[in-house]
DNA sequence: TGTACATCAGTGAACGCGCGTTCACTGATGTAC
DNA sequence: TGTACATCAGTGAACGCGCGTTCACTGATGTAC
């Protein structure tokens, strides 16, 4: 929508964040360019500047925050889609959640990565997973000298490595029911290496 | 060396990989650049073109090649360092391998990973871990039900994925020593959830 | 052994591109009196 | 209620930059006779 009504926008801000998550996600952090979200706005590119001091760094780092915040809902989403009682199943929802959001929002999942300052507490991928770890731990179900931070860098490395795995390279176009099937073996042998076998 | 004493270089295909390989390792993928590249060996961009026909993305990917190989190098060597009877020890050691390397290289790492033709199968860290896999298959210290594929891409994902926790994001400076405590902790989660316990 | 010539590996100037960013400006808005 | 004016949000033209790439060219090399 290039075209607008009223000379002032209303606002700018907000809607320059929204294109560029729109551009990130088909087309990853390369699309997100000031130039070319200004002009998607229908707007001239200093005018951005007016509300990106920043510049460029600063819309990246608010585009990657709502896909922080995206991710995290999906977390929660996923995980309180669990019997509360369930820790264990708590647990592999948050990764398989992990590993869902980037198979659908790889682009826009590129730009949380690079470009985190980490100011948002509610929209830490990292820290629910930690969460569940901890819930883990308090009701035994950790393994003795499995250490809460050395296990939750552990599962997030995996659902990390994971995610990546099927959506760089030569994995990328997997049968989606082989890859669940390879979400849930990874998930397996996490929650074997780090889980009370019962 | 911006400077030349004749006029034909001798090995300038050779000279501008292994620019490119220098100016990777620190700058990443960013820092290589055929205008860059051709000026660091004291050429004009143009001369660049008649070695690598494909412009810059055949460069990045002969850079990516070297950085491959290397990688593989050294997880031959760690592996070969480990007793050979120890499979399990092998399989870990190639793990452990595959983590140096990203901890020391990460710039040129970063292009291996994002410009692989996958041409060269001496150089693939991935078969190399599919390979630690298979020999644990076959004397039969892989758990029940944990099929080979399955299992090589787990461990490739929870490697990749701390190698990726420990170079970028908030870790990076992590001490060494706690570095490798966690490298420990996510191999000894992975070899619980894969291998058989004795 | 000497020379003509094909071949190959460079030069250097020029392209267009899109980028981020700055600047002096003008148009719209809303507040104080 | 009406108007002057400060404030704010835009414009648009221009910068310099480094990039990849093409082109007609020239300098060096080595091979055939």
């Amino acid at each position: 929508m290039p075209a607008r009504d009223r000379y002032h926008h209303g606002d700018l801000r907000a809607a320059l964040v929204t294109a560029g998550v729109a551009a990130a996600r088909d087309g990853g952090e390369a699309a997100v360019s000031l130039t070319r979200l200004a002009g998607a706005v229908g707007v001239s590119p200093s005018a951005a500047y007016r509300h990106f001091a920043g510049g460029i760094d600063e819309l990246l780092v608010a585009v990657g925050d709502v896909a922080r915040r995206e991710l995290a809902d999906l977390v929660r989403r996923r995980v309180d889609a669990v019997t509360e009682g369930d820790h264990v199943g708590r647990f592999r929802a948050s990764g398989a959640a992990y590993v869902e959001y980037v198979l659908t929002e790889h682009g826009i999942f590129e730009v949380a990565c690079r470009h985190d300052r980490g100011r948002d507490p509610e929209a830490d991928p990292f820290a629910l997973l930690q969460e569940r770890i901890d819930r883990l731990a308090e009701v035994g179900l950790l393994r003795d000298g499995v250490g809460r931070d050395e296990a939750a860098m552990t599962a997030w490395s995996a659902v990390h490595g994971l995610a990546v795995l099927l959506t760089e390279g030569p994995l990328q176009r997997l049968p989606a029911a082989r890859r669940d099937a390879l979400v849930d073996a990874a998930l397996d042998t996490v929650e074997r290496g780090l889980c009370v076998q019962v």
